[in-house]
DNA sequence: CTTTAATATCCGTATTTCCGAATATACGAA
DNA sequence: TTCGTATATTCGGAAATACGGATATTAAAG
């Protein structure tokens, strides 16, 4: 189960944070996009989205060889009211624009 | 200026996060008070409010010998607001009891 | 079955963070 | 000045975390 320490430390990392920002931002979005958006290293996207899963933080749907993230729906209210609350001053801090652009639809 | 990562990474320890859960119950509270509360050595507490104290997060005043932690008034509202989301959850979580009892008065 | 594309995992290395004993500092009292 | 108390800082080592190139996996297409 998540607990408020695994929530802040999830979200006390850059990388992290924008991914998390790009996601709660839109309702799905593909690693492929994900890359481009936070221009950084495929395999580091990955290990960092795979962190976020574990903490149940982000969801993962497979569609063919596409993976399609989004913000775990079932999350506890606080944690999800806490996503709320920083999202908007997280993107003006780390200068993200909404929404990603899509490279690959469906 | 206090961004939402540096917000999240003070938070995403447990010894901080109890510390800032045990001052954001009540208004001041010296170091002798909040090293019993969290049973931890004196260094390590100090050092931890040192770095809250370097993100803003909290403030101290000096009184004597004793110096008093309060959580910084002048937040931000994002801040804030994540601080008001994040304090009960987390104190179930960390199992601490408020309020802590006061062992050095004034 | 082979190829290609998308994503995940592995692995060695670099960096950061954490710890607590020891020491330093700041202050009030004698 | 000297002593005692409260707190801060230093320091070396241990543990955790981050990185990204190389490689593995998965699935669709040919």
């Amino acid at each position: 189960m998540l607990t408020p320490t695994q929530l802040c430390k999830c979200l006390g990392d850059d990388l992290r944070l924008s991914l998390v920002c790009l996601l709660h931002g839109q309702g799905e979005v593909c690693v492929c996009d994900l890359v481009d958006a936070v221009s950084a290293p495929q395999s580091t996207v990955s290990r960092h989205l795979a962190q976020l899963r574990q903490c149940q933080l982000v969801v993962a749907r497979r569609q063919g060889t596409w993976m399609h993230y989004r913000i775990n729906p079932e999350l506890p209210a606080w944690a999800q009211q806490t996503l709320a609350n920083l999202v908007s001053p997280a993107c003006e801090a780390l200068s993200l624009t909404l929404p990603v652009p899509a490279c690959c639809e469906n």
